[in-house]
DNA sequence: TCTGGGGTCCTAGGACCC
DNA sequence: TCTGGGGTCCTAGGACCC
């Protein structure tokens, strides 16, 4: 099955999809900002690995590995603490690359995004060529190497970029998509894991080959439906989703780790207190709101809980995510002490999806004056995107007042 | 081997409503 | 008196990704 809408009427649609991915992203802004690290195995992150310049992977030190034993693979290592800062800024400057390129920018992270060039053909060149520049423009406008895979789907894409690195350029032309897949291993796939991988391979399926080859009925016994469903596809190169632009982050969070020991409660409540200060800001700065409040903890022997809490209707305010969050932080300090805490964290989760709140305010007798008044104060406290009907309670109990969600 | 901080998606059970 | 099925929402946990 191929898809249709090739230019001339070709039954395949020409690869165009681009994966833009940035090399060792953290640890090649610091290279190239301290001329002394350059061509020498950098660490970013202390505690773990937050990234390693290529000459320290050569050592085999990787992402989120152990400082540790990251020195001990790698003792020449210069070990740098991260500038998020520096991070952010570059990042901003690459995707700026990626948005003169095409309108068609999907981001992924920081350092990755999927890019749709099949419309740019006449006036910008073959996606190779357009690939090409776009290396070049990072290289010359940001100074970081970056690494572009080429195919018909965002997976291949995105494998074709892993494959291709470091600061390479990788097709894989329509038509040619399985012979490339099929001799990858598994881990390849988007939605294999270490625990995946593993029960795959009790199964002796370690190609990506290996479980093309296998019913969807049978991957259903090994990794549940709807992970062998996904995978089924995957391996059989079928990937039908667009590249998106505008999609909005789903959930919201911070967290930090807090050291082993003893930790009193006034302590923890000052933690959280911080950690959603600091949320608060970040959710009224993008205008966003939130309706669930989870609250995650992680214990001294690295075993993780979530609590969380959905309040009746969404909100950017401190004090009333807040609230929230001391109540579920009281309702786990019987496991906090039974287990000993070492990192706690908030995520705010269902963001501007309205909810039912329902409160009553007096109103007596109704003028529209007082009506609106009252409805001012509710979209001051909950937000205007909250507000979707109103009922009236007392003389002509229950009519519903239909008010635009404005 | 030791473990940071930011996310996404899926599953499963219970409550509740029709 | 005993009994369905379907749907939504909420909570908790797990796996995965960068």
């Amino acid at each position: 099955m191929s898809e249709a809408g090739a230019p001339g009427g070709a039954g395949r649609a020409a690869a165009s999809i681009l994966h833009a991915d940035l090399d060792a992203f953290y640890a090649s802004v610091e290279q190239r900002d301290d001329p002394r690290l350059r061509g020498r195995p950098v660490i970013v992150g202390g505690g773990v690995v937050l990234a390693a310049s290529y000459q320290a992977k050569a050592r085999g030190v990787r992402t989120a590995m152990g400082g540790a034993r990251a020195r001990r693979l790698c003792p020449e290592a210069i070990v740098v603490p991260p500038r998020f800062a520096a991070y952010t800024e570059a990042s901003r400057a690459v995707f700026a690359v990626f948005d003169d390129t095409t309108p068609l920018v999907e981001p992924i992270s920081i350092d990755e995004a999927f890019l749709d060039v099949a419309g740019l053909r006449r006036i910008r060149g073959s996606p190779a060529s357009i690939a090409a520049r776009l290396r070049a423009q990072v290289r010359e406008r940001v100074g970081l190497p970056i690494t572009v895979g080429i195919a018909t789907t965002k997976f291949l894409a995105k494998v074709a970029s892993a494959v291709g690195k470091p600061d390479g350029l990788l097709e894989v032309p329509a038509g040619e998509e399985l012979a490339f897949l099929h001799p990858l291993p598994v881990r390849r796939l988007w939605g294999v894991g270490e625990a995946t991988a593993e029960k795959l391979a009790r199964e002796q399926i370690v190609t990506v080959g290996q479980l093309a080859a296998e019913s969807e009925r049978r991957l259903a016994g090994i990794v549940g439906p709807g992970a062998a469903r996904h995978l089924h596809a995957l391996a059989h190169a079928r990937d039908p989703r667009r590249v998106r632009t505008g999609v909005r982050r789903r959930s919201m969070g911070s967290q930090r780790a807090i050291g082993r020991g003893a930790h009193s409660a006034a302590e923890l409540d000052a933690a959280v207190l911080g950690i959603v200060d600091g949320l608060g800001k970040r959710l009224r700065g993008a205008g966003r709101q939130a309706r669930t409040v989870v609250l995650r903890l992680r214990f001294d022997d690295y075993s993780r809980v979530t609590r969380s809490h959905t309040l009746p209707g969404a909100t950017s305010q401190t004090e009333l995510i807040m609230t929230a969050a001391r109540r579920l932080l009281r309702d786990a300090l019987p496991l906090i002490i039974e287990r000993g805490c070492t990192l706690i964290g908030i995520t705010l989760a269902n963001l501007d999806q309205p909810g039912s709140l329902q409160p009553t305010l007096p109103l007596d007798p109704l003028h529209d004056t007082e009506l609106d008044a009252a409805l001012d104060e509710v979209r001051r406290r909950w937000g205007r995107g909250a507000v979707t009907r109103g009922v009236l309670v007392g003389r002509d109990a229950g009519a519903e007042v239909p008010l635009l969600p404005d």
